[in-house]
DNA sequence: GGAGTATTGTACCGATTGGTACAATGTGTC
DNA sequence: GACACATTGTACCAATCGGTACAATACTCC
């Protein structure tokens, strides 16, 4: 019996591949098994709640990394456009450019919500919060500076279903490139 | 054996709704019966290729619905102001405000892209693509609507995913005001 | 090396999945 | 009423679903 003793990062960065592309219904633990190479022993053993334990940790993973990555640097950067900045630097890498789209907002659309509620409105609620702080600081009205928080996150993932639907990367970065530009950005990083 | 004769419209209506609910996945053939009051037999009597073809008639009597309403207003109106107010009023009245979700732009998002993808990529195309006309007619330069029209339509996207994930309908209601403003549009219609 | 725990593979469960077959019944037409 | 066709309910299918049970194996620490 060999040992993998995949870390639990790995592990729910594998996870959540799948359930990003299959969705939370579509996920099945056939398909999870196979992209983490465990077989059911071993995920229950892990996650003896199940699939939904899965998707709750995978999703609080995903939380955790955008905390670390997108809202602290919103919260904490002296300069806050340049902590705008790097939300938009780490948003471009973590979508992969619009070839990964984000699990949250699609577990948003279906079913699924009513299960993560809380997890999902916590998780856009803190994005909108953290970016209109940083927009009141850089110099906006807050409530100004609260409707443009709303709709860049709004439009991230507009665009981010809008480049799957249009099979089409470039949907994804002239939508970042126009948000950078209406936050008081300059062009390019 | 009670006949109910259901025509095609109200029928695609219907399991529209179990799909925009459930995604594709989980539209269980037991809940669209449920849902249509039929049993397999009729279904597949009306759709002999099943789920996938269900599906396919479904988008397709969106893209009517979108044609009809929401297309032709922004080709044909004389004033693409007016046409382009047609279609912000059409559009709030499709997703009751923001408490429905956009059917193919959760396809999108998922595994079932890939099987509809031909029929997503022409909804939003034309809606881009027809948009852009309409600002072009309105006075902005083509390139500077192409984007527009872009925006525009993944904003509207994107505020369906945050309504539906913050479960706050102001959010939709907010989006759509900023676009009318930013398309020329006087606030209110 | 032995004890105790962590991990794993396998077999199994009832329920549900999408789909098929088909006979029975409804409806419209002549 | 007889025929053709449209519609429907029911029974059934193999496959898969999420989940459980448990014995066998790995690992860790003494």
């Amino acid at each position: 019996m060999r040992r993998i003793a995949p870390d639990r990062d790995g592990l729910l960065a594998m996870i959540g591949e799948v359930f990003r592309e299959h969705g939370y219904e579509g996920a099945s633990l056939a398909l999870i098994g196979e992209a983490t190479g465990l077989g059911k022993g071993s995920l229950y053993h892990f996650f003896p709640g199940g699939k939904e334990e899965m998707a709750r940790a995978v999703i609080a993973h995903i939380n955790g990394w955008f905390e670390d990555n997108v809202f602290a640097p919103l919260r904490d950067s002296v300069d806050p456009l340049a902590g705008i900045g790097h939300m938009f630097a780490a948003t471009d890498g973590y979508f992969r450019s619009g070839r990964r789209v984000c699990l949250i907002g699609a577990f948003a659309l279906d079913d699924s919500r009513d299960l993560f509620a809380d997890q999902i409105r916590d998780y856009f609620g803190r994005w909108v919060t953290h970016l209109a702080e940083a927009l009141v600081r850089s110099g906006h009205r807050p409530d100004e500076a609260g409707e443009l928080a709303e709709e860049t996150v709004a439009a991230i993932q507009g665009a981010l279903t809008l480049a799957r639907a249009a099979n089409d990367l470039d949907v994804f970065s002239r939508a970042l490139r126009r948000l950078r530009r209406r936050l008081g950005l300059p062009a390019n990083i």
